[in-house]
RNA sequence: GCCCCUGUAGCUCAGUUGGAUAGAGCACUGGUUUCCUAAACCAGGGGCCACAGGUUCAAUUCCUGUCAGGGGUACCA
């Protein structure tokens, strides 16, 4: 049994005794927001004054007053506010727990609820029509950290990233290209139609004139070693592709540009340290026919009808606003088609369930996608579609466009170049994913101690430093053991000590809320208490007991907030230079 | 018009699936170093939790409406 089980079953028993039976009540148990009111709180009383017609905080007072705890666990039971019952956990108990976490038993692993459970886990998803912008950044902090959170509550997480590489925008993509080529070269060009206008195309042109044939094949190796083998660069040099037929130079050059992205883009998740287990083609869909079939499924399940020469998903039949073609009038199958049958083939895969970020702009798609799903006899709630708002930068002081179109967009090399990723990432997870972002570019790249990753990551230096001091004076802290950590009894320790075991409940409350903001919060929180105690507690001293206590302490601190910052994906220093 | 998100200190935001006196950072005012890293710590001021109803013993939290800001509403992806 847990704490929370024995106290529970102590009150229900106890409730019996004036008049409250199983059911009439809900036996609350929660961990109050303020430290002082105890480590449990009860409102038992305040729900159930009203039916026995008593003042609460009397009822409260009696209860108490019956209530029976073994000493080990329980210290002290109290009466507090209009009528709450609050309980204090005994220190050793809390040690206990405190092992635990070192030892990684108990509650990190009872938290394991996952039962190995396949999930998918698709984010970023960026179009492969230029570099990984800012809002890609937020998506892989988000994605990344899920997933690891994922996998400590004990689910097989699986991290993917879908490649449009098959649409018109890559074929536009290709045009830009080629226009801005024919423009360096002085010759006669047409910019298309809503093409890309990104200085990239442009640096990418430059780079391209020069190239030879060898040079440009050099460039698709580095994709050799992973599975991108469908990536290649296409035959010849750039004069040659610009004397082929109009459609053909484009294809050649959408292919290189594709190329050339891809690189980039995988580049820059590696900087920011985002794996991937699959990078998912959309190609591959239709080569796989899996669109086709996918559509002949609809087809045959009924759901869809003809109209003005396109073919239409009844998707209004599932909560969707209007139906949505899924075949063109020209016969081409809509982006729509083809993320049906992605989405149904991830669940060929054998996942047992899917989460998918999306930016805001495709929140109107849930509805369809979710009918599509149902309508291919997926089971409800099998797909999950997290929304990710919006991130504004602004610098000096106004907002940045970010249309990739119109060129002007912060890209994520560059916000790793100003501000480092971690420190990215950091911020990222600071903010809860529903709520707009502002993210001030001018503030983050003063790179101050203004900025929240720095006075988590001086923690764990300074802790790193304190051990090395514990060293230097003969102290070695060992294993942490009870036996030592019981001289532990200043205030501050033992807060410190009461935060550090909240770790699996906020791990196990933030995978299930999807809210990896959590961790960040918590960082601070143990930053803050072990700053605290560091100021108020000496720790190495000539007192060896106290020392050796503190050093244990200090220790699983350390272990703690290393591994947090593991699950954010940002690193922990041994030492901290000194500020300029 | 309809859909989604947001509205909490001067600014940026938390508030653990309804709890007690609503918190943190920045900014502002003042203090702490013969001592393990001062990127730290301590103290202080600062609030109609947008507004109005409703549910509840209890609402910043849940429901409805209003107002304000942002985004979306394609045979684009």
């Amino acid at each position: 049994m847990t704490i929370v089980e024995i106290i529970k079953k102590e009150l229900a028993s106890k409730l019996e005794l004036v008049g409250i039976y199983e059911g009439d009540v809900e036996i609350s148990l929660e961990k109050p927001r303020d430290r002082s009111h105890g480590d449990f709180s009860s409102s038992v009383a305040l729900a159930s004054a009203k039916k026995l017609k008593r003042n609460p905080r009397e009822l409260a007072s009696e209860l108490a007053a019956k209530l029976e705890f073994d000493t080990n666990l329980i210290s002290d039971v109290e009466i507090a506010g209009p009528g709450f019952i609050n309980f204090r956990l005994t220190k050793s108990h809390k040690l206990g727990q405190m092992l635990d976490l070192w030892n990684e038993v108990g509650a990190v692993e009872s938290i394991k609820t996952g039962n190995n459970k396949r999930i998918n886990i698709e984010f970023i998803s960026a179009n492969p029509t230029g570099p990984l912008n800012v809002v890609s950044a937020r998506a892989g902090s988000f994605g990344a950290t899920l997933v690891k959170l994922l996998k400590a509550t004990g689910y097989d997480a699986h991290a993917e990233y879908y490649v449009n590489d098959a649409g018109r925008q890559v074929m536009l993509l290709g045009r830009s290209l080629r226009a801005r080529l024919l423009e360096i070269k002085g010759a006669d060009f047409e910019f298309p139609e809503g093409g890309y206008k990104g200085k990239y195309i442009t640096v990418m042109a430059e780079e391209l004139i020069d190239l030879d044939c060898d040079a440009i094949q050099a460039a698709s190796q580095v994709f050799n070693d992973e599975s991108f083998q469908r990536v290649t660069a296409p035959e010849g040099t750039a004069a040659q592709w610009l004397e082929l037929p109009e459609e053909e130079s484009a294809k050649s050059f959408s292919k290189y540009a594709l190329m050339k992205i891809l690189t980039w883009q995988r580049q820059t998740c590696r900087r920011f340290n985002l794996k991937f287990d699959t990078w998912y083609f959309e190609s591959e869909l239709y080569e796989s026919k899996r669109i086709e079939r996918a559509y002949d499924k609809l087809k045959s399940n009924g759901v869809t009808y003809s109209l003005d020469d396109a073919v239409w998903f009844r998707s209004t039949d599932y909560g969707d606003e209007k139906d949505r073609v899924i075949v063109k009038s020209d016969g081409a199958a809509t982006y729509f088609l083809a993320d049906i049958a992605y989405h149904y083939h991830k669940f060929q895969r054998g996942f047992e369930h899917a989460i998918n970020f999306l930016g805001p702009d495709h929140h109107g798609h849930i509805p369809r996608m979710r009918g599509a799903m149902k309508a291919l006899g997926v089971p409800d709630g099998w797909l999950e579609i997290q929304i990710l708002q919006q991130v504004n930068f602004v610098e000096d002081g106004k907002p940045i466009d970010m249309s990739k179109r119109e060129g002007q967009f912060v890209s994520m090399d560059a916000l790793a170049d100003d501000v480092g990723a971690d420190v990215a990432k950091y911020i990222f997870l600071t903010r809860k994913p529903n709520s707009h972002l502002d993210f001030d570019l001018d503030l983050a790249r003063e790179q101050s101690s203004d900025n929240p990753v720095f006075y988590v990551k001086y923690a764990h230096a300074r802790i790193c430093s304190v051990l090395r001091k514990g060293m230097e004076q003969g102290m070695d802290p060992g294993e942490p053991d009870i036996e030592t950590l019981k001289y532990l009894s200043d205030e501050h320790e033992l807060a410190l000590i009461s935060e550090l075991i909240r770790l699996p409940d906020v791990i196990a409350g933030s995978a299930k809320a999807r809210e990896p903001h959590r961790l960040t919060l918590y960082l601070d929180d143990i930053a803050g208490h072990f700053h605290q105690f560091y100021h108020n507690c000496k720790i190495v001293s000539d007192n060896k007991e106290t020392t050796l206590a503190r050093l244990q302490l200090s220790l699983v601190t350390k272990d703690i907030l290393a591994r947090v910052l593991g699950l954010v994906g940002v690193e922990a220093p041994e030492y901290m230079g000194d500020k300029d």
